[in-house]
Order: structure tokens, then sequence, then C-alpha cells
DNA sequence: CGACAAACTTAGCGAGTGCTAAAAAATTTT
DNA sequence: AAAATTTTTTAGCACTCGCTAAGTTTGTCG
């Protein structure tokens, strides 16, 4: 069943190699390259609940002037109780500022990352949709990808939405 | 810096809307809506490090005809212990079969799972190096992207590839 | 102004995933 | 076969993220 054992192998011969490669996962890389891409992985879940209450509070605070914690909550769609350890957890990293019983601010470090946030799910966003996904389901498959997707990745994906929507 | 409103607006109007559409993040979602979104992250989380585990050890039995417990560890990037307590869990959800000290194995239902996981996986992977992203990059986003993308995306992505490697 | 409601905080529980260290079983070497 | 090595398991710790329940603080309204 398994057939070439080409690793990585740069775009360079046009036909025979393209259709070799279709089956890549035919040949698990090397146990410490897996574990690395795994690895990765598990880093991205360390920021990503992260990412999104701050890019939530960003958003929060642009569409509606301030972020209560019961906003939050209610978009999060998890307890108050949650949120409170959240907030002050965000609070330590350096992302938000607040005060007992007032609203929720944004540090400069937090508003960087809101809006780097913000960023790229709006072209991963773009992006599905001008691959032809339906509203509803791009901000599903959105929420959940940006998190994974490198700045190679991103760019191409911006270039496809902005090629695709003026028509190439 | 906000400018237009309008909520979902399905495909209809061919020129103005689309650039309109861009900005889509502009509008946040109903807060119920918005929290179904995470919900459905938070839902994939649980289901994203099962799924890894069954197919990284469907993997092992294709290629190496076993799958050890040491190797697991060894990919995953994971102490054995870890990997242990993993394969009781996933022996209770009936996806593994194993005896004690003896290679792991799938049952029918884990080999379900990992056939469609793999199957998932190798679209997304050839789905991002089909849109250019360098092998290695195309890897590691495939791992973290391929839990987050519905099937219908999955599908889109899929013919893009098709079409791109028939040279459409 | 007092009382009620809403928002926020704190305390404590449960589940999940990572780790190290140490014990037990299996395998390989001598 | 005994010893050494490897593999697997178990025990116990730390941390994160859900939750409920119970208290505080704030704000509003009669």
């Amino acid at each position: 069943m398994a057939s070439a054992k080409m690793g990585s192998m740069s775009r360079s011969e046009p036909l025979r190699s393209r259709n070799a490669e279709q089956k890549a996962t035919d040949v698990l890389p090397p146990p410490e390259q897996h574990a690395r891409q795994y690895a990765a992985v598990r880093s991205a879940h360390e920021t990503e609940l992260i990412e999104d209450y701050v890019e939530l509070i960003g958003d929060l605070l642009e569409h509606s002037g301030e972020a209560r914690a019961t906003d939050v909550a209610a978009r999060m769609g998890v307890s108050q109780a949650t949120v409170a350890r959240m907030v002050r957890r965000l609070n330590e990293l350096g992302y938000v500022s607040n005060e007992p019983y007032r609203s929720l601010f944004l540090t400069e470090e937090g508003r960087r990352m809101a809006a780097w946030s913000r960023e790229r799910h709006a072209i991963v966003l773009q992006f599905l949709r001008a691959l032809g996904v339906d509203d509803a389901t791009a901000r599903i498959d959105a929420e959940g990808v940006e998190h994974h997707v490198s700045e190679k990745t991103l760019e191409l994906m911006q270039r496809f939405a902005n090629e695709r929507d003026r028509g190439t």
C-alpha cells in the first residue's frame, strides 16, 4: 500500500511527482518531527482560549463601548464565574486592565493581540466564503481554524480571497 | 473604523455587496449564536486529542504492523505515562482494544474513526499544498486545522485541490 | 432611602492532560 | 538461567477550564 519515499521535495518536477505526492500520508514523518507537529498543536491550544477572550473583549469594546463580564459570559457561552477567573488570568498576563465591578479594558498589549486575532479571523472568514462555504458554516469553521494557520498560509488565503473577489 | 451594518445577507447581489461583505466582522452575531460558535470549538477540542491518538495508532498499525505505547509516546511527544492513561481511556471509549504489555489495536469503531481522520487529514494537507503552502508548513497547519473544518468545507477543499492539481 | 435585581467575586468540586518517580512485567543479553 | 534493559503500569502532583452555590457590590426603582 505504501509507495514512494520522498520527504519534503520542493516544487520542481512537474508531472509524475504531483501525483506521487498526493498520498503524502503514506509515509510517516520521522518520530521527532512528528512530535514537533503535535507539540505545535498543543502550544496553539494554550493561547487559543486567551486569544478568543481578548478578541471578544476587543470586539465588545469597539461595538458597544464597554465589555461587561456578563456579556462576555453570554457570548462565550460560559458561566460568569468562569469569565471572572479568566479575566483575572488575562489581567495577570497583562492583556486586560480592570477594576472590580467595572467594565473590562484591554492593555496596549491586549489591543495588539485583539487586532491581530481580529485580522486573522477576518481573513480566514473571507477566505472560506470565497471558497464557497456558506456564511453560517464559515463562521463556525473560522472560529476553530484561525488559531491553527501559519502566517504563510494566511497570506495565501488572503491572496486567494482577493483574487476570487475581483473575479480572477 | 466601523462602516456597514449588514447581518448575514445570503449570496445574491453580485457587485457591491461583495465588497461590503468583506468587513463581515464589523457586526457581532447575536449573543446566543456567538455562544454556539464557541461551543462548537470547545466540543471539537474534546474529540481532538482522541482522534489524534486513534489516527496515530492506526497509522502505526498500518505502517509497521504494530503500535507500541512507546512509539505512540515518541510520536506524540509525550511521556509514556501519559500514553498509558490515554490508552485506558480510549479503551473505555471503545476505540482501542489492548491486553496488558501488548501492542495496541483498534476496534471496529476505532478503525472507522482512524479512517475518517486519515482521509480528512489527507484532504486538508493536499488542499494546503494546492494553495501553495510549502510542505513543512502544510503538515503543521493540517494537524491543527483538520479538526475544525466541517464536511462542507472539506468537500470544497477537496474540489479545489483536484482542480488545481489537474491545472484548472 | 430602603429593597430588589443584576452583576461580580470567591470557594470548592470534577474532569482532562501534562509530568516525574517508582514498581511490575516482558524482553534481550550475557 | 540470571542479569540487565526496555516497556508498561501505577501513584501522586500541578495546572487549566468547565460548573454550582453562596456571598458582595452596584444600580435601579418604588
